[in-house]
Parts: C-alpha cells; sequence; structure tokens
RNA sequence: UGGGCUAUCGCCAAGCGGUAAGGCACAGGACUUUGACUCCUGCAUUCGCCGGUUCGAAUCCGGCUAGCCCAG
C-alpha cells in the first residue's frame, strides 16, 4: 500500500503520455488529469492541432488513459486561467510591455491550481510532460535542472515555480529525447504518437494578438501613435503599442531602405522608438519579482548564465542585488532585445538558480 | 509666362541601344509550448502617356502630361 499515488497533468499530446507511460511503469500510482481552461468551447473547436491544452486535449488524453488503463479526470481550471493567464496578458501589453503567458500558467495554472487540487484528492506529487528535471542542491533545495536534451529544453518557463511546488513534481520526461519520447509512444501503443507538437499560443488560435487585446480591451486600447529614432525625429505612425515588442522587424511598414527594428517602447509618450540592427543590442538589464530557485538569495554579485527568453542559448554574465527584489544583470557580450516582460533565468551548470520579470535596460 | 531638371515595382534605386540589378516594405513557408529574431521562396512581359528612328529602345528623337528648381 506504500505506492505513491501521481496526478499527471495531461494535455493530450505526446509528452505528457508519454509521462504518464512512464510513471505507471516505475510503480507510481497514475491518475490522469486535463486541465479545462478554454472560455469559450465553441471558438476552442476551430484549433486542430492544439497548443500545449488545445481542443483536442480533453478527448486525446483520454483515449490514452484509456490506453494505459488509468483513471482520467477533468480539472476546470477556466476561472483560474482567465485570471492569472489570459488578463495579465492583456495588461501586460497595454502597459507596453511583452508578456510570456506560458510561464504564468505554469507557476498558477499547471502548478498551484492543478496541484491543491491534487492533494486534496490524495495524491503526494504531480507530473507533466515537461522536458526538464527536478534537481535537489547541495542546500536541499529544489529546482528544475536542463533536461537530456538542450534541443528541446523547457526549464525557462518553469523558472517561477516554487520550493512547495517542486517538492511535489515529477518530470519523467525529461531524461529523455524527443525521439526517445516518440518511439516510447510508439511502442507502448499510445494513440498520440506522431501528434505534432505544440506552439504558439493557446488561447488566441488566430495567431492575432493585437486583434485579441482589442477585444479584451475595447476602449483601454493604447492609439495609434509616432514611430521615432532615438534622437526624436518622427519616421512615420504606428498602430497602437500593442502590436509591437522590442527587437520586432515585421510588420512595421517602414521602409527606410535598411532593416528597421522596435528599439523601446514608450508608454508614456506613446511613442515606438525604431533603430538598426544593431541598436537592439544591450548588455545589462534589471529584473523585479525575483523567484529564487536553486540558490536561496543573491547576497553577492555571482557569474551565471543567464536566458532573456524561451528560445535563447545564454550567455555569462554577473547578477547583482541592487536592491530588495531587483536584481541587475550585467552581460559579458551584447544580448539581443532586453524585452521588458519577459523572464530573465539565471543557470548555473544547468540547474535554474532563479530567475526575474525583466524591466528593462534602466532601473527604471 | 520664359529657362532648366526629373519622371523605372508600395518606398529608395541601378540601367546610358540589345532584350528590366539590388535594398527596404510586403506575402507565403520553415523554425518555435510566449512575443520576437532568423532562414527559404515569391514579388515590374514592363520602364508617365502618345508617336517616330532602329533588326532591336527604359535607354535616341518629337509632342503631351505631372512634379521640382531658377527666373518673374
Amino acid at each position: 500500500m506504500g505506492r505513491k499515488k501521481v496526478v499527471v497533468g495531461m494535455s493530450g499530446g505526446v509528452d505528457s503520455s508519454v509521462a504518464a507511460y512512464l510513471l505507471k511503469e516505475q510503480g507510481y500510482d497514475v491518475i490522469g488529469a486535463t486541465m479545462q481552461i478554454w472560455q469559450d468551447e465553441e471558438r476552442g473547436m476551430a484549433e486542430e492541432n492544439g497548443g500545449c491544452c488545445g481542443y483536442s486535449a480533453v478527448e486525446d488524453a483520454r483515449r490514452v488513459a484509456g490506453v494505459l488503463d488509468i483513471p482520467h479526470y477533468v480539472m476546470n481550471f477556466r476561472e483560474e486561467f482567465k485570471c492569472r493567464v489570459m488578463d495579465y496578458f492583456v495588461e501586460e501589453y497595454l502597459a507596453g510591455r511583452t508578456p510570456n503567458p506560458c510561464i504564468a500558467c505554469n507557476r498558477y495554472v499547471k502548478w498551484e491550481s492543478m496541484l491543491r487540487r491534487s492533494l486534496e484528492i490524495g495524491a503526494d506529487y504531480i507530473a507533466t510532460g515537461h522536458y526538464a528535471r527536478i534537481a535537489r542542491t547541495a542546500e536541499g533545495r529544489y529546482a528544475v535542472r536542463t533536461s537530456a536534451t538542450a534541443k528541446k529544453d523547457q526549464t525557462y518557463a518553469l523558472y517561477n515555480l516554487t520550493q512547495e511546488q517542486l517538492a511535489h513534481t515529477l518530470m519523467p520526461v525529461g531524461e529523455y529525447t524527443k525521439d526517445e519520447i516518440r518511439r516510447i509512444a510508439e511502442q507502448a501503443g499510445l494513440p498520440v504518437a506522431h501528434k505534432p507538437d505544440s506552439q504558439e499560443i493557446c488561447f488566441i488560435p488566430d495567431h492575432d494578438y493585437a486583434a485579441y487585446i482589442d477585444r479584451a480591451a475595447g476602449e483601454r486600447v493604447p492609439p495609434a501613435g509616432n514611430f521615432v529614432t532615438k534622437d526624436g525625429e518622427v519616421l512615420g505612425r504606428h498602430l497602437g503599442l500593442t502590436h509591437y515588442t522590442v527587437g520586432q522587424r515585421k510588420g512595421l511598414h517602414l521602409a527606410l531602405g535598411r532593416p528597421a527594428f522596435v528599439t523601446e517602447i514608450r508608454p508614456d509618450t506613446n511613442e515606438v522608438v525604431i533603430g538598426g540592427a544593431e541598436d537592439v543590442f544591450g548588455d545589462t538589464l534589471y529584473c523585479d519579482h525575483i523567484n529564487y530557485m536553486g540558490m536561496a538569495d543573491l547576497p553577492a554579485r555571482r557569474e551565471v548564465t543567464a536566458k532573456i527568453r524561451y528560445a535563447h542559448a545564454g550567455e555569462q554574465c554577473t547578477i547583482e542585488k541592487v536592491e530588495e527584489d531587483v536584481i541587475r544583470c550585467t552581460f559579458h557580450r551584447p544580448v539581443r532585445a532586453i524585452t521588458p516582460g519577459q523572464a530573465v533565468v539565471f543557470y548555473e551548470d544547468g540547474v535554474v538558480l532563479g530567475g526575474g520579470c525583466i524591466i528593462g535596460q534602466h532601473r527604471r
């Protein structure tokens, strides 16, 4: 009767399906659970391939659970998802920042809500199909560390998890490569072995973020304004701050003879600053809303590797706490597109030490 | 109204008698559990309009139209 009970968050995709399979093989008492997060089921049906939490989620997950012969529940997190992910996404854009909804979804929905509900039904752990591994530091802290495949590594999106959450988390998929996972799925006879990988933001199926924000924010959407150079020269009109992000090139409709990029978004003056390719590099950033993971605090400066976006290879840098809940990060070499609202995540030997939300290149 | 200059893809711009470079922008695709970046592909049977010269013109000639500049 000593079998540990684990609730596996099943999205209906290959990864989480294999996670459930692996845990069952390892002797856990496995329960499958699929989160219901769509606000509008009708619209969800429009999506075929599904994001990490697309419409086909429930059905596919149920079929997999059937094959694995494990119970399967559907957990309704629509309210949490709306409040912690969708609303956050819109508010950030309205403030001229660029949010990462997946990070918020992980921390607050996949973990906070799903873990609480799982513990309530007597589970010891929750598990997901993320390409990451749980590590224990010498000081006894929990942290996520890079998976066996650098290629599909998903630790960046998990930097915001708490010690409590990590203590109750299993990530069996992190030990394998994507190819191995698909092979395992095939051998196990899982019906989703060849389902395409998820991508894009799951709650905006048509990929038109600006239009989504327009619908959600109505009157509060920032109006059109000027594109300017850093010297103040007006280059043209922009469609409204929510259409842009730092580093962006496409969609500016600015034919300057050479590629033009967004280097800064100024909510206070409603301006979008434009520069050349070289102008989007910077070597210093400040971040707040720090989450300490592998390290308990940052009492002194420290040399680490930092990623400033999901698909960033990482760059060596020095981090230093400049005030409570604000860290300055100085890169050894300039990094491209330091973007307010995005997360910066610190690593040491593949272990996530912590991270925060980028304020910008200046302290504010 | 005289004199001069210029009119080539949405923007900029090669071309100077031999059968339309390139850049930017844009579109599509690839990549991608965020936004981006990047990469690949596409993008003027036609050169302001009408005639003429020539085997052959965007390139030469004439006229017209438009814009710019200098005179007034």
